[in-house]
DNA sequence: GCAAGGTC
């Protein structure tokens, strides 16, 4: 019988699929505990016909490019060096016995079959995986089978109508590992050499200044808020506030024109309304509204979410995520996907959670017609899907409290995908006060569903307005200006970090969290618990706005102007600063800032603390996706360009040193 | 002793 091997791109994935074809029998690999080959038979009608598949996996990346031996000596070459020093591809050894694996199943197979994910990355790995198995069948026929769930009826699908490997997607790739091993290699250590003889004595001597084409723009976020804040300076303003007592309620109309920086302005507009003395009524509306519920789950959005909401970090959150995934109790927690697909079976999800004493009622009223469709996000990484429970599980049974907070996290922003969205009346009521518009208005909740099942989400009614007839006037009880200042923005928060990240495309959903880590271990930043000085107790206008990078921000998400007012979930979040309940902000270390205003100073359109050139790298990549370059051009193109800020910092050095002196070691310039 | 990207 014709033998296919099938390799997927982790072991979860392989034992799915396998399952999906046919009666998969399990065989351990020698030397890897949580590695199987699975043995079964599938027709594979229109192409190979009746055969024996053992389907095995990986577990990522397969090889790992470094310098040849004789560079990975610090002292062995001028870091310069390293844009241009030999290269090779090695198996770690950690990844022998996976390599070796595949290595034995693929001399006796007739087809490579490759299963792993239909992203970037997994083109990639499926080309190491290709490799891997060239090597001792040479003969090899090689496909890879294109899929974006692990539905049975998608997977059958997928086998059925092999493709095969996008070259170019694995081109792309390829060049952004060798351009983040030579630019992260080369600076670090030409940053370590040069300065940290000059600051060895605040640094201890196990740690090194690493440059990373995502740590450093990670950092440059976090600094550039904290000059935001340093250099803040209040502005004052004036606004007119009109308060009306009616039927015993204090009713507060606010300005139309909110404020203005004008004193003089605001006095003469006011004596104005005071001397209309009546205000008349010019509009009351009545208006259905509603609150969305969120979108299904993706890691950056879990991620945000655990550390406003779980009081975790980016990375405890992800650590807990895993487990939870590898026990089987929640979807695979890494994707940029929040729609799900037509074709999985959101009511057996909702079904299994029907059991829970906590929100077991509320999955049950679901299942009994209280389900609809989720609403559906712009993203689809064609991998993975949103992130949702597998399994129910009482809470007695889980580890800890983190993995109890993640795992309800999950399952109440699944149930509140599935359910409808809050509805509610708001009251509008427009006075014209002189020949100014004030405004008022009141929400009354009708419906909360979701928000039942979803306590992160605030929606109240607020105090009901009284009836007001247009037309109608009156003399207002109170009539006041007020003075007030703008208020700083607070430093950086963890999620308006990923925000920012994910914005900028610094790092991936799976390894944004890791970035931020290693800021923090390499002291560039710290973080602490916000929360010592009142938050927004003035008027609260701080004008806050995304680092400047935001600008740019394609992609579709949150972008400009989005802020504040927005109706779906992505709008949320913001003005999260008010409450300062342990929420984790994050300070720049003195290194930290003297490393940014120090590249800032030696190059600004192209220093290494702002996300541009990473930027610039991710839109070549999707050149040679697309066809329109190639690995080669990308390379030399954007080595060239590193080797040009590299040969001017070294110019500078000065510059640099100059910046250290002065913030690390508090001397004068 | 360097990077970032996969994942166990």
């Amino acid at each position: 019988m014709v033998r296919i091997l099938c390799v997927a791109e982790k072991p979860s994935i392989a034992k799915a699929v396998a399952n999906h074809l046919g009666q998969a029998r399990a065989r351990d690999v020698a030397g890897l505990p949580w590695l199987k080959n699975y043995d079964l038979d599938y027709n594979f009608a229109r192409s190979w016909g009746h055969c024996n598949v053992i389907f095995t996996s990986v577990a990522g990346h397969l090889v790992n490019l470094d310098f040849d031996q004789r560079y990975k000596s610090w002292s062995s070459c001028s870091p310069a060096d390293l844009f241009d020093a030999p290269i090779r591809n090695f198996i770690e050894d950690s990844k022998k016995t996976i390599a070796r694996n595949i290595e034995t199943q693929a001399r006796h197979a007739k087809v490579l079959f490759i299963w792993t994910d239909c992203d970037r990355e997994g083109e990639h790995i499926g080309a190491e995986i290709r490799d891997v198995a060239l090597k001792t069948n040479p003969r090899l026929e090689v496909k890879r089978a294109r899929f974006s769930n692990i539905e049975r009826a998608h997977v059958i699908n997928a086998a059925n109508n092999p493709i095969t490997l996008d070259e170019l997607q694995a081109q792309a790739v390829a060049a952004r590992i060798e351009l983040d091993l030579r630019i992260g290699a080369a600076f670090t250590r030409m940053q370590t050499l040069n300065l940290k003889p000059l600051i060895e004595r605040q640094m201890g001597d196990k740690s090194i200044i690493s440059y990373g084409s995502c740590q450093f723009p990670t950092l440059g976020f976090v600094v550039e808020r904290y000059f935001r804040v340093k250099n803040f300076v209040p502005e004052t303003f004036w606004s007119i506030r009109v308060m009306h007592k009616k039927d015993g309620v204090n009713v507060n109309f606010n300005w139309a024109r909110v404020h203005l920086f004008d004193r003089m302005a605001v006095t003469i507009i006011f004596e104005r309304c005071l001397a209309a003395r009546l205000a008349k009524v010019t509009k009351m509306q009545k208006k259905p509204t509603s609150k969305w519920k969120p979108l299904p789950l993706t890691t950056v959005e879990l991620q945000k979410m655990g550390s406003k909401y779980l009081r975790m970090d980016s990375q405890r959150v992800m650590k807990v995520a895993e487990d939870l995934y590898t026990k089987g109790w929640i979807s695979y927690p890494r994707t940029e996907t929040d729609q799900f697909d037509r074709g999985i079976d959101l009511r057996r999800i909702v079904q299994k959670q029907t059991t829970d004493r906590q929100w077991g009622q509320y999955a049950q009223m679901l299942m009994d017609g209280g389900f609809t469709q989720p609403r559906n996000g712009r993203n689809n990484d064609k991998a993975h899907p949103p992130i949702h429970p597998v399994n129910h599980v009482e809470a007695g049974s889980l580890n800890n409290d983190d993995e109890r907070r993640v795992y309800e996290f999950v399952v109440r922003r699944f149930l509140a995908c599935c359910s409808e969205d809050a509805k509610g009346e708001t009251t509008t009521v427009e006075i014209e006060y002189g020949v100014e518009i004030f405004r008022t208005s009141g929400l009354l909740v009708l419906q909360r569903n979701y928000l039942d099942v979803y306590p992160y989400d605030k929606w109240e009614s607020s105090q009901q307005l009284p009836h007001f007839v247009v037309g109608e006037t009156f003399e207002p009880t109170e009539a006041r200006m007020t003075e007030g200042k703008t208020s700083p923005p607070g430093y950086l928060t963890e999620p308006e970090l990923i925000a920012l990240m994910d914005a900028n495309g610094i790092g991936t959903d799976a390894t944004m969290a890791e970035h931020i880590a290693k800021i923090k271990e390499r002291e560039y930043v710290m973080t602490r618990t916000r929360g010592s000085q009142a938050a927004g107790l003035d008027e609260g206008e701080g004008d806050i706005e995304d680092a400047p990078a935001a600008r740019g921000g394609r992609g579709g998400r949150g972008g400009r102007g989005g802020r504040g007012r927005g109706r779906g979930s992505g709008a949320r979040g913001r003005g999260s600063r008010a409450g300062g309940n342990g929420v984790q902000e994050f300070i720049p270390s003195t290194l930290g800032v003297a490393l940014m205003e120090g590249y800032d100073k030696i190059g600004f359109d192209t220093s290494l603390s702002k996300p541009f050139l990473r930027k610039e790298m991710e839109i070549q990549m999707r050149a040679i996706c697309a066809g329109t370059t190639n690995k080669h051009e990308v390379v030399q193109q954007n080595l060239e360009q590193y080797r040009d800020v590299f040969v001017r910092t070294l110019g500078r050095l000065n510059v640099l040193k100059t910046a250290l002196r002065t913030y690390v070691l508090g001397q004068d310039g």
